[in-house]
DNA sequence: TAATCGTATCAGTGATTATTTATATGCTAA
DNA sequence: TTAGCATATAAATAATCACTGATACGATTA
């Protein structure tokens, strides 16, 4: 059961100078996770602290269903967790150095755009 | 052959330690490109040095006009920069710390998949 | 119990996209 | 010019996805 993803043992040290095999389908999926612009606020908006789906919502001006979508997608990346306090429903950061991928993606794009000969 | 790596001192204050605005659009931009298995075998293909499509086609095993399809739009992110010689036409990477971003997020959901609860 | 708040989910829609097959374009040599 | 190779593009399909509006679910309180 629970097929979607694989366990890895990490007895041994990880070639992390290259990519193989199923690595290629789970960094596509965790990019994926960072496609959208709204995912991407929202993740910076609970990296502050874990937040209640209102206050996400409230912060940054979208929808409540949406935010539970996109909560969902995070979610199903195992990029967010979520603890429940009574009728609150408060969700966290689960890897920190998402965000420094992020920055670095940041980074990149930024020199892209300005080295950029046309237009 | 010479690699353009450029050194990079700010010449205006860039704030990197968060994202703002318009930023946050590139980022999902560039991460939508980063978000497909065979585009990121194709980045990894050629971050070997400059090939020219028919080598893609045949390393990679996909058909020509999907890896035309995927360097168009890996073209399109800016991602990669093309050299025609002939009737050959030649991708490269543009900025190789794209690389590191890849390999950030690698490390990120090899640790997420590790430490992940399996119920 | 009912009522209310917080959150999730459902159904539908329009847009995007990965892939295939077929065709077109561009370059070079004969 | 022709033929032939390298690459791009067009057309069609199927799948995915972001978003909205409505509704359902769960927890708390009266």
């Amino acid at each position: 059961m629970d097929e979607d993803m694989k366990d890895y043992t990490s007895e041994t040290d990880q070639d992390t100078s290259t990519l193989h095999g199923e690595e290629f389908q789970t960094v596509a999926f965790l990019a994926k996770s960072l496609s959208d612009e709204n995912r991407l606020r929202i993740l910076l908006c609970i990296s502050q602290g874990k937040k209640a789906v209102g206050s996400i919502v409230e912060e940054l001006r979208l929808s409540q269903p949406l935010v539970s979508h996109h909560l969902k997608e995070l979610k199903r990346s195992l990029l967010v967790t979520t603890t429940r306090s009574g009728p609150f429903i408060y969700y966290e950061l689960s890897d920190f150095r998402i965000l420094e991928a992020i920055k670095a993606l940041n980074t990149v794009a930024r020199d892209l755009l300005a080295t950029r000969t046309t237009f």
